[in-house]
DNA sequence: TAGGCCATCTGGTCCT
DNA sequence: AGGACCAGATGGCCTA
């Protein structure tokens, strides 16, 4: 008796572990690619898209609490598969012996009572078994790997949303959730045409975002907006390549740039030497934009960042030395829009106004890194064509 | 210690 | 029949 119970009160606390993230994805996941591939005129429509975006919050939500009724009509008729389920558990392999018992059981219940249904389950031999224990294992085998791809891709996508990093990698669910948010700021950028409003466009990069994502960005906004505040060559005028849509000046900057300790630094920061640049300056073809033939620089360009609204609101003052102190490890990374376009490499180059700027307080972010996989987006070709037409 | 995230196993369903 | 896909369950690891 009891212990058909205790599994229930395990598999509600398993439930609020796994449906939680599952559920989430899956309706993430869905959402995207039911708005994206279905309706392709929602793609530029970025009016559309915050009222979508508000949609699916609903909807997560209104799914959870769907799932949440759902969970509580299920206990009681979960226990038999959870009983089921943990007896294959943990007696692995022995399944199709629990199917001949349970035949036997059947027969054995229902006596001359009416006779089951469809076709009547094969008495297992030991051959029966060996081969059903084959097939799980070739099931599971093909399950990691379907599993392992599934990851690969998501890695990939990891490297083509704004934030980046080996060692502090976005969680799945937040990986979409970037992705989906990046596909719609640039396609906003594609249907507009123009430059798009930087905190508008960050308020839709970190729309939805948990808020250790959000800090996450946020901290490369932080790099972003050093650059974005000391654009300049170092002979006070462009960058070679930059173009018209250089970002000076810049009306937006980071709260934590404010600060005096993002107006003095030190020339000694590594961040100087590894090619990190402002991606807005990047994408919009602003001085200092990164070029793929500079030694440190070979991957695709990050698209524009910069300060989000909740971090905005809910850190000031508190956040970014929480961020700064708390060795997030990621990086700006760059689309393809620069791969063709002459630049005048990183801008943390050997000369001075940007290196001025930089801090030893931005420590946290030493060792962050370009990767070095130039995903073959499309999107990014399209827009470069478009920003230098 | 609780919660988040993840990998894995597993059974069910659908399709070829 | 077998493979692909999905979702539930579970346990491990990590962090606050």
């Amino acid at each position: 008796m009891y212990t058909a119970q205790k599994p229930v009160q395990k598999k509600s606390k398993g439930e609020q572990r796994t449906t939680q993230r599952t559920e989430q994805t899956r309706h993430l996941c869905a959402a995207m690619l039911t708005r994206l591939f279905s309706d392709p005129s929602l793609l530029p429509d970025m009016h559309k898209y915050s009222a979508w975006a508000e949609d699916s919050e609903s909807e997560d939500s209104k799914t959870k609490d769907d799932e949440d009724h759902c969970r509580v009509g299920d206990d009681d008729m979960d226990v038999p598969d959870l009983r089921s389920s943990r007896a294959h558990s943990e007696i692995g392999g022995e399944d199709e012996d629990d199917e001949a018992d349970e035949d036997e059981g059947e027969d054995g219940a229902e006596g001359d009572g009416p006779k089951k249904r469809g076709p009547k389950k094969r008495k297992m031999t030991p051959a029966r078994i060996e081969r059903s224990k084959l097939r799980r294992q070739k099931a599971n085998s093909r399950e990691r790997t379907r599993m392992h791809d599934l990851n690969s891709a998501l890695d990939n996508l990891r490297k083509v949303v704004p934030c980046y990093s080996k060692t502090q990698k976005l969680s799945k669910i937040e990986t979409l959730r970037l992705a989906k948010n990046y596909i719609w700021a640039l396609s906003e950028i594609l249907r507009s045409g123009k430059k798009p409003d930087l905190v508008s466009y960050v308020q839709t990069l970190c729309k939805g975002l948990s808020q250790p994502t959000t800090n996450l960005v946020a901290g490369c906004l932080q790099l972003n907006s050093r650059n974005f505040l000391t654009e300049q060559c170092p002979e006070g005028g462009r960058y070679p390549g930059s173009n018209s849509f250089s970002m000076h000046p810049y009306p937006y900057q980071c709260s934590r740039l404010s600060s005096p300790q993002y107006q003095s630094g030190s020339n000694s920061h590594p961040l100087r030497t590894q090619g990190y640049c402002s991606a807005y300056d990047s994408l919009y073809g602003g001085s200092g934009s990164p070029e793929y033939n500079s030694p440190e620089y070979e991957g695709p360009i990050s698209p524009p960042v910069c300060i989000n609204g909740n971090f905005s609101l809910k850190h000031q003052g508190t956040t970014s030395p929480e961020v700064a102190e708390k060795g997030y490890h990621y990086s700006m990374h760059y689309s393809g829009l620069a791969g063709s376009r002459p630049t005048a490499g990183h801008i943390y180059g050997s000369s001075g106004v940007r290196s001025s700027i930089h801090s030893e307080n931005v420590s946290p972010y030493h060792d962050m890194h370009l990767h070095h996989e130039r995903a073959p987006v499309p999107v990014y070709d399209e827009l470069n064509a478009f920003f230098h037409n």
